[in-house]
DNA sequence: TGCCTAAGAAAGTAATCACTTTCTAACTAG
DNA sequence: CTAGTTAGAAAGTGATTACTTTCTTAGGCA
């Protein structure tokens, strides 16, 4: 009777991978039930821990949401792809982008309106620009500087808000539906919008 | 000394007069500090009434908010405007839209996130259809039937995301702002994306 | 003029939840 | 192996706030 055979061997998660599946719970918990209803205890009961383990890494809920965005950000990043031709680039970052991030788009407007950002003073542009698109925007750019070098568009003449449509389109639909973009949704952008809409500013 | 000159004269509202002040007190609220921070008695106050007033009218918060994006809508109806040709109609029905549903909009999607919906279990896209885009639909799709009657489009061969670009792209603009777009964005919509896409769709 | 409904004020109740405190024991580092 | 750190459990505190109760009196309506 000494050691008690139906006592599960409890073990302990410490340092980074701890910490880890506590941004992890409370990335799973924004999706689930909503920055609103998040509570520090169901993000410590989700990571099968308690309170204090999570006061320990962070001063209050803002941060620790905060920290699970990039968390998620950083641990699924979203590679540019390089398909040698324009409309391959686009279909292939814009389905990799509406996978990776539907979810992500929806939590943190989500959050933002909810009044995370109240006290920081930050839009939801702001959001937009600082935990997304910041590092998107150069690679996004490499992308079409590549079809401009291949000679398949002229960047000096296509305005930036053709540039910048299908990311937007993408961006409103995924907020509108909280999933990610259909592909034939994704299809139409780029072959009914894009495209045609580079011919357009190419030929004048 | 029987009639006090300093009392102030307490004049009580009643009946539409108050329920419209209680609304648009509540709209207000929404505005300034959104939907998570929007308290029965911050709203009771800003209105200068006391609670069981609004308790009186709504069973709780949500009935509360509820009617005041209600209220909102209708008191502030949006014309479609008929200026003769599909590039102007356009400019005038963005802006209107722009000015008047800017706030609407980030308010409603704030309020849908922070909760107010997960009971009824609507997505944003369901608020968009049902609050803003079903009586608006009609009259947008008006706006497109009086540019193909005059010749000036081709109905049947523009896709539907062209036609719905420019909705989604202000509906996009703003809730990433929270401010009405600019007239400068919206003139580059119309005329380096809309108008152009017309063209291209209508050439082939 | 005089009911009667409802406005408005004040205070209270109960639930939720961010954040804290205290303690024990598991793990790490040296 | 030992000492120091921190995970994890349990309980509690205080603030907020949705919603209620009670009472007084203004003003609509006959």
């Amino acid at each position: 009777m000494a050691t008690q055979a139906s006592d599960p061997v409890r073990r302990r998660r410490h340092g980074k991978q701890l910490e880890s599946a506590l941004l992890a719970a409370g990335w799973d918990e924004l999706l689930e039930v909503g920055y609103a209803r998040l509570t520090m205890e169901s993000v410590a009961v989700r990571a099968r821990t308690s309170e204090p383990v999570l006061y320990r890494r962070w001063a209050n809920k803002d941060q620790l949401v905060l920290a699970a965005f990039e968390h998620h950000r950083t641990a699924n990043p979203i590679t540019i792809p390089d398909t040698g031709a324009l409309r391959g680039d686009l279909l292939a970052l814009l389905t990799a982008l509406s996978e990776a991030l539907a979810g992500f788009y929806a939590i943190a407007t989500a959050a933002a309106f909810s009044g995370l950002l109240a006290d920081t003073g930050l839009t939801p542009s702001q959001v937009r620009d600082s935990v997304m698109d910041a590092q998107q925007l150069p690679r996004v750019r490499a992308l079409y500087q590549r079809a401009h070098d291949r000679g398949e568009i002229d960047l000096e003449r296509i305005p930036t808000a053709v540039l910048e449509l299908p990311f937007d389109l993408v961006r409103h639909d995924m907020l509108m539906d909280l999933r990610p973009v259909k592909p034939a949704r994704i299809r139409s952008i780029v072959d009914e919008l894009v495209l045609p809409l580079v011919q357009s500013h190419q030929a004048r």
